[in-house]
DNA sequence: CTAAGCGCCTGCATGC
DNA sequence: TGCATGCAGGCGCTTA
């Protein structure tokens, strides 16, 4: 389900009902995740210890303990976490709460359950989950050259390549067809071929757009909400995701719709031209 | 090494 | 009404 923007805009939910509580309880539904669920250590942990922390890193939410532990969430497709009255009913497809000091519980629901839960014990590294990731495209790594040098030699499609968490976290598939669309590069567009102005482009837009997603409360297609259960907003300012066949902002072209990396990409072929197909000469041609 | 495809799950919309 | 199909804000694994 959440991108950067809606992730962020969880964790900034979240952040003022969390600090300085402590959690005294936590409880799991039986239903398997996709990875295990944390029983001993979070009883090891996390119970009985004092918050001191709210973070984003990628797609993760980052809740720190006095016990310098750390509870990792990440919300995949469907997650959600909410708060409710201790006691209260529990939902379908709630699969931990975690009661606090204050009489609420913390929920975390996931119809689809690609999301996961996970603890980072006191004595591990810190850094061991995110090896491998890439940047925050608000962090100045995430610049015209880094992507450049990264994208030398490589024929991924550029959508794709914003994609992939090895290059830029917090990018998933409503954003990189916003952002490829203000910058006026087709989705198609093999990344070895993308010009330093381009790329400056698409670092420059990224950080545009996520922050007016932020600002907007994110993006809300069918079930995000954010941690006080309310829709975003910025599904009403998306220029071509979701909008194939109708008019395009920018020209009034008819936007298109192709699958790429077997997921719904959106553009405007006249704002984003495909990239020139070189002629293969032992083809015929017409 | 890269690139593409599948699978994990549930629920909803669509078409016959 | 039922049933089959395809699709959905992610991501890791397998296959060429």
């Amino acid at each position: 389900m959440p991108e950067l923007p809606e992730v962020e805009v969880i964790c900034r939910g979240l952040e003022p009902n969390l600090l300085a509580r402590t959690i005294l309880a936590i409880s799991f539904g039986t239903q398997a995740m996709r990875l295990p669920l944390p029983v001993e250590e979070s009883a090891l942990w996390i119970t009985g210890q004092k918050i001191t922390g709210v973070h984003r890193r990628a797609k993760f939410i980052l809740i720190e303990l006095a016990s310098s532990a750390t509870l990792m969430i990440h919300l995949g497709m469907t997650g959600r976490l909410n708060f409710f009255p201790a006691g209260s009913a529990l939902a379908k497809h709630d699969h931990v709460r975690w009661l606090l000091d204050n009489h609420m519980e913390l929920r975390f629901n996931d119809t689809r359950r690609f999301g996961s839960v996970q603890v980072i014990g006191p004595g591990q590294d810190k850094a061991g989950p995110f090896a491998g990731l890439g940047p925050d495209p608000f962090w100045s790594e995430f610049s015209a050259g880094y992507l450049a040098k990264l994208a030398d030699g490589r024929k991924t499609p550029v959508k794709s390549f914003l994609m992939d968490n090895r290059v830029v976290t917090g990018i998933g598939n409503i954003y990189a067809s916003e952002i490829l669309f203000s910058s006026g590069v087709n989705p198609t567009k093999p990344v070895k071929k993308l010009t330093p102005r381009e790329w400056q482009e698409i670092v420059v837009n990224s950080r545009l757009i996520l922050n007016a997603a932020i600002a907007c409360g994110g993006t809300t297609i069918a079930d995000y909400v954010n941690s006080r259960g309310e829709k975003g907003l910025f599904q009403t300012k998306l220029q071509v995701y979701g909008r194939a066949g109708e008019a395009c902002p920018n020209c009034g072209g008819q936007i298109n719709q192709i699958r790429l990396g077997g997921r719904a990409s959106f553009y405007c072929p006249a704002c984003q031209p495909a990239p020139l197909t070189p002629v293969k000469m032992s083809k015929k041609r017409d």
